[in-house]
DNA sequence: TGTTAGCACTCTCATGTTTTGAGTGCTAAA
DNA sequence: TTTAGCACTCAAAACATGAGAGTGCTAACA
């Protein structure tokens, strides 16, 4: 195992590699007082650290940089608890009104996580399997076109416009809500589909004239793409660490942006809590150079949703590690406060 | 004016160099077979033509450039009415279902004006000062927690969700919704916090209890910060273009894109039609060495959202010029068709 | 036995120099 | 008026050089 200097050594070499993005030779390690080694000293652990791979030089006479198995060591047994004061409350502040917004929220806590920490975040949106329809509403605009809104017991609200068929009347419209506020209130969203085809087709026909050309686009109309939203903040301050200085680097980190499905599979198979990825322990290649950050927060009743932090290897750790916890914290207990019974 | 041949000569520079990127040098442009003369000739040509601004040279021995004013000639007088053909129809192809969703439609549209043309597109949606109050909803999701929906003339929805002040009955919100469909019903977005204020605070005070405390909620929830909405196409194209091999270049210009209020207002003055500012045309210092030309779409009733495409300002003009006029003619026709009568 | 000073060696990076090639302007001939 | 020819210019690529930071190793030291 590793002896108490060799931590210590690797504790400050990594620390500065963190602050400075510059390879940390020997000497100026033993200038700085926080090392009472002499260069010759800290070089044969270096040396050492090197053998058993923690460390590694970009060139044969150059100063240590982390590898990966380095700041995985780092990250699992170099980092005490440090709590980040900083930001804390942004959620808060934002509810306190008694305005709830979930895309508000999750927005800002995008966008604060981002400015507190200098890189990349992206929080997935909740996924609604367990959703249930609360209400449904249709409102004809003029005498061609409605919109039908669906809201849901999270207070989600889904909404589309659509033109009405040649031939329905608005009594036709008042019963067709009727019947499906009776058959989906309760419902998961996913069971929609399914539910108009089995129950409200049978009922339609019964009640209304005309059905049959209408029942189709009840259908379109109640099958959304159940995508899982994405949100993003400081997409532009990667642009500010010093390894994304190349062209190359940067095209393929916006190219892997804008496949929001990739990104979506990326962060959702995270498990509970705060998980690390770093370097090759990513499988998508385009960031197979930088860190990952997941954690996930908690909407009641199961769902979750995924917060997630994109920057260098040589990410700030342990700033970023408590940040994240606290955040992911926050929007639990935000998001947990409107969530109704399953009625 | 201008010679014919020195017309020719313009045109063949500008269109090669905006293919090539590349400055392009006389004798280059005679072995092709679009210019019947010498590399001598179009050298003294050229030479005036520079004289005349509408060339430049990178340094004294290089290739010519075409200048501002060279681009602005060319879009002037030298594109012929061209029409383009691909990527037509991308928008009855989403409505033909019958289904119309506004926000679907603006992001298909601006992702496919970014694919066809690998430049940038932003949509700016529409200013709503027009819209009025269709219908307000607030449906209780628990005992302490609500959501509000309103919709518009135009089948826009806002929702908000927020928690219920103590001491507000199912009855008391049942009345409230009255009041305010009563109320607001008809009214413009933009007065509603005015009526509130003075027209329904009054009513509150006389059919409903310990009103005092709630009126603030109600304000604030229906007082929605009408900002307007930007829709982004292909945000990473630009980075194809050699001019954005520069990491500075592209930093300035994603710090731009995260400006978006400096985006609305840049797109805002626009006029009708279609505009294109090349190059120090442009006011905002972050694309000074860009093109970019917005066009304007329309929701019947007046309202107006605009249509932009960023690139070089080596663009492609003729095909860009005739691809956005034909998208911004889909789109108001898309848009008319689910615009309801004021009422 | 662990620590340190000293020295030769290595590699990058910044700087300077040379070469090459594409392009121009000008002159004189067709 | 057009074109061929030639001297000249400049940017960019290729190459050369030196300084600086760092290493590894050896030998001396506590």
């Amino acid at each position: 195992m590793l002896t108490d200097r060799q931590l210590m050594i690797l504790q400050v070499i990594i620390d500065d590699f963190i602050e400075s993005a510059k390879p940390v030779g020997s000497r100026a390690l033993s200038k700085k007082d926080t090392l009472p080694y002499s260069a010759a000293t800290i070089r044969n652990e270096m040396a050492d650290l090197e053998e058993l791979g923690f460390l590694e030089k970009t060139h044969t006479s150059s100063g240590r940089v982390p590898s990966e198995k380095g700041y995985r060591y780092y990250v699992d047994h170099l980092i005490g608890p440090e709590i980040y004061q900083h930001g804390l409350g942004i959620i808060e502040r934002l509810t306190n009104n008694g305005i709830y917004e979930f895309e508000q929220i999750v927005q800002t806590a995008a966008e604060a996580l981002s400015k507190l920490t200098n890189y990349t975040s992206i929080i997935l949106g909740p996924e609604m399997f367990e959703t249930t329809v609360k209400q449904i509403q249709v409102l004809a605009l003029s005498d061609q076109s409605a919109v039908a809104i669906l809201v849901t017991n999270t207070g989600h609200v889904e909404h589309r416009s659509f033109t009405l068929p040649k031939g329905v009347s608005s009594s036709d419209l008042e019963k067709l809500v009727n019947i499906l506020n009776n058959r989906l209130q309760g419902i998961p969203l996913y069971r929609i589909p399914e539910v108009i085809q089995n129950e409200v087709a049978s009922l339609m026909m019964k009640y209304m004239n005309g059905v049959d050309s209408s029942l189709n686009w009840i259908r379109t109309l109640f099958t959304q793409e159940q995508a899982v939203k994405l949100y993003f903040g400081g997409k532009a301050n990667i642009l500010m660490q010093p390894e994304f200085n190349d062209v190359d680097r940067i095209r393929s980190f916006y190219s892997l942006m804008e496949r929001e499905d990739e990104i979506v599979n990326l962060l959702k198979n995270s498990n509970q809590g705060i998980k690390v990825s770093i370097g090759h322990e990513n499988e998508v290649e385009e960031i197979k150079d930088l860190s990952l950050i997941t954690a996930s927060y908690h909407i009641g009743g199961g769902q979750m949703g995924t917060i997630a932090l994109i920057g260098p290897t040589r990410m700030e750790y342990k700033k970023v590690l408590s940040l994240m916890e606290s955040i992911s914290k926050e929007m639990t207990g935000a998001m947990g406060k409107w969530y109704s019974d399953k009625s």
